[in-house]
DNA sequence: TTTATTGCAAAACCTTTGCATGTAT
DNA sequence: ATACATGCAAAGGTTTTGCAATAAA
């Protein structure tokens, strides 16, 4: 994902497209919220206006560079679409994103959605839960977000 | 689900209260928000505050008489906890929702936390795509919400 | 130069809250 | 009588929009 996704995506090379692009791609977090994002810029001294970073996610996601999430609560979180799927797991102590994938589980939706006649476009699986740092600590000790994450279940 | 609801859950007998659970009970939408519960009191002349319904809504939640949702939107919506968990299918063309249960989803989500040592709590999942009855006539014709709506896929 | 993009401030939208009044127990 | 519930209006948080100024093509 370089600057040339600008071009591919039809939008104009500009200095906050750029510069958000940027965070997204070199956050710790994976999972940021406009807020996130605006204060990112402020602190490395870029005048960028939050109305620009909402519409430059909105046409992020237009296009397909990003993902946008709605977990619980009621603002929402953008993620770089790196193409390959997953389901995320939020730790309901600390507020952590885990990702994870399960090829069982997407095969069921699809026989899902087939046996009611529903032509699947998307879907959204969310869990909720303690993660195990959490369950032994106040501090969560599970890997980083900006390690290697996603936990790839064994099939039966 | 009667008025004992109330009581059982520590809240008092009140109008708007009474009010607000009967029109989840008989409305042809499973799935309601806030602003709809609104009109709807209205619409039957009785006078009860926005912020009332929210309040009470709340008060449902936290007893475990409704289930709160948030599908994709940024507004949240209600429906009666039946104490049968299902998860939801919406149509992005005519906006229904629809209601399915699938205990393979259901158990590869257990096994997919438990590998992550993450204790669950909870979980949403919402496919999302086009229902049957919008992929060939403008109107949907699909079963009413207030119809037995509930897809149980069987087993493999 | 032409068209898209930005910044600002204002507004839209959904939801929550403070406070005085009213109601259930 | 007491504690809880309500209505109103005001405020909260997040996201969108109008419009004049600015920058990319």
């Amino acid at each position: 994902m370089d600057e040339s996704s600008l071009a591919d995506a039809g939008l104009r090379t500009t200095l906050p497209r750029r510069l958000i692009l940027n965070i997204m791609e070199n956050s710790a977090q994976r999972h940021l919220g406009a807020e996130d994002i605006y204060r990112a810029l402020h602190e490395s001294g870029e005048e960028v206006g939050i109305a620009t970073v909402y519409r430059v996610l909105t046409q992020f996601e237009q296009s397909g560079i990003v993902i946008r999430h709605r977990f619980d609560g009621d603002k929402a979180y953008y993620e770089l679409n790196d193409e390959e799927h997953h389901d995320h797991m939020v730790c309901v102590e600390c507020g952590r994103v885990f990702e994870f994938i399960d090829d069982a589980i997407e095969q069921r939706q699809r026989e899902v959605a087939s046996a009611a006649g529903f032509v699947l476009q998307d879907h959204s699986l969310c869990l909720y839960g303690v993660c195990e740092g959490m369950q032994f600590s106040e501090k969560c000790s599970m890997p980083k977000e900006s390690e290697p994450g996603i936990y790839q279940v064994e099939e039966d």
